[in-house]
This record gives structure tokens, sequence and C-alpha cells, in this order.
DNA sequence: CCGGGACGGTATAGATTCTATACCGGTATC
DNA sequence: GATACCGGTATAGAATCTATACCGTCCCGG
């Protein structure tokens, strides 16, 4: 038998689940649990730049999908820990795969930027159009 | 020296880095691209899904990035192919392993999903808020 | 007694991004 | 003519993300 599903196709139930890894935050928790479970704050201190709406709504998610656990531990103030599940552990691999080399390959990025921006306002006439983000 | 780039610093150029790569559609085109070069129409055609315009704005994001080449040749309709670049190529390798994550795990996630949506509204009373997506 | 801080979040509003759908110019073909 | 192909644009509306402020509970110091 051959593949039973296909990303490519628009209905295909892994359209729904690589949406989920390409969520915007996803990438971050999963590497910042690589080192065992962390808590709410620590998390949101790990990750600069997360609002503590978008680290909610990506924990929730990434609960429902079964990729992490949160533990409410009983205490005051109040203890609750996330962790990786097994599922989760096997999504760290080709995650940090991804992450390894976007900090790998940001020289590369960079200098073809350079390049695509110094082609665009050259001697002025012909400039090509290229989407600057 | 240790590592020059971390994508958990904030203002780190490995996040435009990583925020690229996880852009909506680059995983589909880079992997759509694995087998070669293809046209626009193509790619619209393999990516069940994607609107032109996505299509459009994504291609010229990764153009700028330098992994993916465009290249126009004179004719009639007219004939554009894009193409991996060497950086794009080396990108393949981590995108192709979240793709066949995705594809390979989806019983998991459904199973997951599954019971999250059991447990939530079970005998009525303390459902325990998980995000649907 | 009063203030303040830690923790794990919500609420609201505004900016950004994505989607759906229609359309364009130029040519070749019917 | 009329229609279709190619590689896109244009426009509007929906979905998503961000920034910022705030909340309840408890404990600690003064």
């Amino acid at each position: 038998m051959g593949k039973a599903y296909n990303v490519m196709a628009a209905t295909c139930p892994s359209r729904t689940v690589l949406h989920r890894i390409g969520a915007r935050w996803t990438v971050f928790i999963v590497n910042a649990l690589d080192n065992g479970p962390m808590r709410f704050t620590e998390l949101k201190a790990r990750i600069r730049g997360i609002t503590p709406k978008a680290l909610t709504e990506t924990l929730r998610a990434m609960e429902y999908d079964g990729l992490v656990s949160r533990t409410e531990t009983p205490a005051n103030p109040p203890h609750v820990e996330y962790a990786l599940t097994g599922l989760g552990r096997s999504l760290l691999t080709p995650l940090r795969a991804v992450r390894e080399w976007a900090e790998s390959h940001v020289p590369d990025i960079e200098r073809a930027r350079a390049r695509a921006d110094a082609l665009r306002e050259p001697a002025s006439g012909d400039a090509p159009i290229l989407a600057r983000p």
C-alpha cells in the first residue's frame, strides 16, 4: 500500500496537522521544552517576545493535539507545568532540525537579502520586483 | 566560540529566518519543488487550496531570501519556472522531515483530539477547557 | 492593616495576514 | 469573432496575531 496521507491535498487531515506545526509559536515551544518541563512564566521568559495570549492559545492547541501535557499542582502561588508528551517528543526531532537550520543559515539569507536589495534600486529603470518582507 | 544565533532571543536575526520558514505555505512550496523546477500554474495545481495571491507572495519572499530562483523564458503564453536554489535544497532536508512527520502522525493526533473532545462535554459540569481549533 | 509582588492567565482593541473571487493583457486556437 | 492558457493583480472581507492592561488568590514585609 502507498502513502495514506498527502499534505498536498486540500482536504487531507495531514493539512490540519501541518497547519498546527507551522503555527507561529509551535516550533519555539517544542524547542523550549527540549530540556524538560517548564512553567508558564518560565516559557514566557525563555521565548522572548511571545505574549501571554499567544502562549496560552498555542499551549492549549498543542494540548488538544496531544503534543504537550499540562499538570496543575494545587499550591499558592499557582504551579502549572507543561511538558512534551511522547508524541511531542517525536516532533522535537524534525523541529530541532528546522531551528538549527535557521540558526546556521542566517548569514546566507542575509547575503541573499542584501543582494536582492542591491538589485532593487540600482541605476533605476528596470529594477526587478522583489518582495521585501 | 559558542552559538552565534539563538531563535529564543526576540531580536536575533534567526527569528526573521524562522518566521519565513514557518510562513503558511513555505513548507508546501519547498516540498513541491523537490522533484525539480515547476511553473506557476503547476505549483498552484499541485498545492491544492493555495490562492494565486498567496503563491505569488510566498514565492517572491522566498526569492528575496535566496531559497528559490525565478526564470522567465520569453514566450507566449508566458513561461516562468521556479526552482530551489542550493540554499533552498538544504532547507528541503528538514522540511521534508516535517512533512513526513505530519503525514505519518495523523492517526495519533486524531486520537488525541477525539480524546480531548470526549473530555470536553462529558457528564457536564467540570469540563476541562481545551481549545478546539 | 496595608501595600506589593508572584503566578497563571483574560480582555479589549488595533494591526497584520490570509482567503475568496474577480479580473487583466497578450497570444493562439477554434 | 469567441474562447482558453499563462502568470499573475485588485479588492474586500475574514481570520489571526500583537500590545497593553488588568484580574484573583495567596503570601510576605513593614
